[in-house]
DNA sequence: TCAAAACATTGAACTAGGACAAGAATTTAG
DNA sequence: CTAAATTCTTGTCCTAGTTCAATGTTTTGA
């Protein structure tokens, strides 16, 4: 039996192979740059104020993203299941302080880069910053969507377009987490259901 | 005197030196690359339907970015004035049709890539990919911003933030089209602004 | 296994902002 | 210079979504 790092190095190699192809040997020095980490339920990855110090891929679990408003309103900017990388970009790279929180809502696990890391890869291995440039380009593109939805469209399509685009998410998640990431009221969003259950 | 080519390279090369340190020889790539184009007011750089096939530096003059939905409401994503970068990156990378409008408010004079020649381009010259990343990676930073803010603050917040932030904008654009940014209606900024003036 | 905590639903009262319409002001182009 | 087009303002009425509060349901953890 294989050690779980190897395991999950190909779930990651492959991840990413998506986006670019590798040579064995990028892949290899990739690797080796990666720290893997099993998380509990309920714990920051990153708090508001601290310098966001990973970059991280998650093997297994949920997390999400969110920005804590002067009154205490949660706003959520992202959920992420297996498969997805979840950071916050801005601090990570300037390393200054960010105002995002980054929690597991599962127990995780997760590979990830520190800054220096990161920047080592980037060395040994330049065509990763195609893959990052990729990367964050996705990540835009998804958020530029969100952006339009957001303002354009009612309470009830926003719900349903994140049915349709995230359906594995309403399962893992509280219902009033999708109303904060939709901008909406979690009372809203009972309505809008139940309105919906009714037809 | 020197031809505008030559002044214009000036300007962007001192520009995209913000974020990467190039070598001459890598400027001078990046340069012989570039093309130059006037581009008269209230004309379409991309059409919403059409691949996009431009990455434009404005040198000079104010475009806007927007989508149109079905009922034909227009949701404005960007403006952009001397010194940005215009494009739709998703449609440009993947060179699929576009869902955006990118039209010119003021005559423009811009320096673009077209695709073929970026990838020219990274290939010549790769450490613009980190360029480019750090680029697509400061838009994402911005858009998420945005986000919050739209979500999360009540219309005359969002106007003063966005006086705060663009404080040139303003006198450029009809406030209508700051309206349809901030996501709320061009009446209500009005009203907005009636309210602010009686202070 | 069961009490406490977290989550979801429902209803009633309220409000930020939208839609529409009409007029005033400003810009544009021949 | 002037007519047409675009933009901005103001008012009235309206609604999608909020807030608050009460109740029910599910999950959690000791």
């Amino acid at each position: 039996m294989q050690p779980y790092s190897s395991q999950y190095n190909d779930i990651i190699n492959q991840a990413i192979s998506k986006y670019v192809s590798f040579t064995t040997e990028e892949l290899s020095i990739f690797n080796d740059l990666l720290t893997y980490k099993k998380v509990p339920k309920k714990t920051f990855l990153l708090k508001a104020g601290d310098v966001c110090d990973i970059e991280a891929f998650i093997v297994k679990g949920c997390a999400r993203t969110y920005y804590l408003d002067d009154k205490g309103a949660e706003v959520i900017l992202q959920f992420a299941v297996e498969g997805w990388w979840i950071s916050d970009i801005a601090s990570f790279h300037e390393q200054v302080p960010s105002n995002i929180f980054i929690e597991t809502l599962e127990a995780c696990e997760i590979l990830y880069l520190d800054h220096n890391t990161k920047e080592t890869l980037l060395e040994k291995a330049p065509r990763f910053e195609r893959f990052f440039r990729l990367l964050v380009q996705r990540n835009l593109s998804v958020t530029q969507n969100r952006l339009i939805n957001t303002i354009a469209k009612p309470a009830m399509e926003k719900y349903l377009d994140f049915l349709k685009r995230y359906p594995s998410i309403p399962q893992r998640v509280p219902q009033h987490y999708i109303a904060s990431y939709l901008g909406i009221s979690a009372e809203f969003l009972s309505k809008v259901r139940a309105k919906l259950a009714k037809q």
